[in-house]
Formats: C-alpha cells, sequence, structure tokens
DNA sequence: GTCCAGGGTATAT
DNA sequence: ATATACCATGGA
C-alpha cells in the first residue's frame, strides 16, 4: 500500500504550520504551499523513503494524506506513519492548554490568532540533536544553510520519478565518519565541527543509547548529556522539546524566546534567564507549547503580520 | 561600519 | 563563583 490518511486531533491548522516554514527554514522539506503539500525523505528502519505528505479536511477536521514513492511492507507503513504522526504533532490535544493560556489575557490574544499551530517535530533523536547544536549562537538562516550543507556532504540522496533529488539526513554513522577539516571549508566553527562529530562518535561507540531516553525523565536526559562538550542546557531542552515532543520544556537562556516575552508582555526590558523561569512557573505543565506560541509571536512580526485586536 | 542571531567553552580574575 | 573573549556568517 502505497497511499494511507492520517486523522489529526482538531483544531490543526496547516497554515500556520507553513507560516512557521517561512522563519524557519527546514532543507529536508519541500512546499508546495498552494497545494497544501509537504515532501521529504523519512527514514525507515535505515531506509530512506521519499514521501508526499498533502493535508486534507479543515482546521476542525484534519487529515494528512500520506503516499511513498516506494511500496512499503505492512509493518513499515506502521513506522512510518508513527513517525509522521510524530513530526506532524497529530495527538496533542490543544483544546485544555487553551483553557489554561486564556487565563492570562497577554497568551489569550496568541490562543485566538494562532488557533490550531502545533511544534513540527524532529524524526529522530540523532538529527534533533544535531540540528540544535547546529544552531547555537547563530540565525535561522546561517543554521539551515549548514544544515544543508551538511546534508549535502553526508545525507543519502533519493529521487522521485521525474529525476528531482531529495537528501535524507546523515546517520550517526556517517556523522562519525567525518573529520572536522571536512565541516570547516562548509564554515562550520572549528568547535561546532567538533561538537557535532563527537556527539555522533558518542553514539556509534554506545556512550549514548537515543533509545534509553525514552524510557528517563527530562532532568535525568539533561544531566546524562550536558556531560557532553558542547551540549548544555539549552541544547537538550530543545532536543527534549523539538525531537522528543515533551510538553513541559522551557529554554530560558533561549534569546527568542526572551525577545518573545518582551513583546508578548510588553515589557520595558528583555528578562533574563532567571525571570523567564520565574513566569513560566505559571505554564506548567505545558510550557513547550506555551514557548511555541510566545516564539511564534516573534515569527509573525518578522513576516509583518498586522498584529492588531 | 556595528550589532545581533533559538549558546557553549576556555580562560582569567 | 562570576566576567569576558571567541566562534563564523548574514541580515538589519
Amino acid at each position: 500500500m502505497r497511499t494511507f490518511t492520517i486523522p489529526l486531533t482538531p483544531p490543526y491548522s496547516f497554515e500556520r504550520l507553513l507560516q512557521r516554514l517561512q522563519t524557519h527554514p527546514d532543507p529536508q522539506l519541500e512546499v508546495q504551499p498552494e497545494n497544501g503539500l509537504l515532501r521529504r525523505v523519512f527514514r525507515v528502519g535505515t531506509r530512506p523513503v521519499l514521501t508526499r505528505v498533502q493535508f486534507v479536511g479543515e482546521l476542525e477536521k484534519p487529515a494528512l494524506q500520506i503516499e511513498t514513492s516506494s511500496s512499503l511492507s505492512a509493518a513499515e507503513q506502521q513506522e512510518l506513519e508513527r513517525t509522521i504522526r510524530h513530526v506532524f504533532s497529530a495527538d496533542l490535544d490543544l483544546l485544555p492548554i487553551y483553557e489554561q493560556m486564556r487565563e492570562e489575557p497577554e497568551l489569550a490574544v496568541l490562543v485566538k490568532r494562532f488557533r490550531g499551530l502545533r511544534l513540527m517535530h524532529d524524526s529522530d533523536l540523532f538529527q534533533s540533536m544535531v540540528k540544535t547544536i547546529i544552531g547555537q549562537q547563530i540565525n535561522l538562516t546561517f543554521a539551515a544553510n549548514l544544515t544543508q550543507r551538511l546534508l549535502t556532504l553526508a545525507g543519502d540522496e533519493v529521487e522521485d520519478e521525474n529525476g528531482v533529488k531529495f537528501l535524507a539526513f546523515p546517520t550517526a554513522e556517517s556523522v562519525a565518519r567525518l573529520s572536522v577539516e571536512e565541516l570547516r571549508p562548509l564554515q562550520f566553527s572549528q568547535r561546532k565541527a567538533e561538537y557535532i562529530i563527537d556527539y555522533a562518535r558518542a553514539i556509534v561507540d554506545g556512550k549514548v543509547d537515543l533509545e534509553r531516553l525514552w524510557t528517563m525523565e527530562d532532568e535525568e536526559i539533561i544531566a546524562h548529556l550536558t556531560a557532553l562538550r558542547g551540549i548544555g542546557r539549552w541544547t537538550v531542552e530543545c532536543m527534549l522539546m523539538f525531537g522528543m515532543g515533551r510538553p513541559d520544556l522551557l529554554p530560558a537562556a533561549d534569546i527568542g524566546l526572551r525577545n518573545g516575552i518582551w513583546l508578548v508582555y510588553n515589557r520595558d526590558t528583555k528578562p533574563d534567564e532567571a525571570e523567564i523561569r520565574r513566569i513560566g512557573e505559571r505554564w506548567a505543565p505545558w510550557r513547550s507549547i506555551y514557548s511555541l506560541y510566545i516564539w511564534e509571536a516573534v515569527g509573525a512580526v518578522k513576516r509583518k503580520e498586522v498584529w492588531e485586536e
């Protein structure tokens, strides 16, 4: 079976998802906004499978229609479906979270404006961490450029029926085989190149077991991974949030979050990390979703969306 | 030209 | 313990 449908939990705004992609470029995704269509490669096991994801239905009755370029066994299709449900945050019920967010007037505006917005998660924890390390300190455009160059250097190529090429994110094994000298010409800093390669080697050597992370608590994972050089608290918080889909993370060191809180709460100064953690206490146990909506307020301003009412 | 981007580490006090 | 320099580049 090459085509199947995945029902989504309403409300689900595919439009907001596409708008977020404008300010958060993803080199793995081909986007055809006019058709509500995305294409990218997902790995099933280790095999890269080119997949077409089309949004069908509407905000309050949404679904995804999936089509793969090669045929899959029943077990493979089940695995792909699980991955896609995770990536598109298909099962999160936003309504109880909205109830809580509406308790703050500054956030009630965001609930109304961004109804149905969810996070797009990373499809696996290796790429989640690598992309987060790449994103440390630099702007999103440059980060996307670096990720694209890493894909070109070490990713696996897949072609569609017309010979259009797509790249699957490199495996830990292929990144572990790279040298710093290969990443430097791609404009990775010396340190960043070392961090990424060291991380891939820790996985290949079995010093880090990504599967085991799914059985661990947030703080346990933070303690475990920040022991690695180049991986600080912010990086693990992002991996927990974007990679694992954990609901209650607050990357308080994040510059975007600082700017967002400054904007949304209309403060006269940017809050520091301690201040953000204090404000975020009342967002528990949904701090990840609150963070997303705060970030997207900044995104809307960058896109020059009219910000009124 | 300057400053800032979804930070983290190394070094100096 | 806390402060500062540094990374590498693009866009405002």
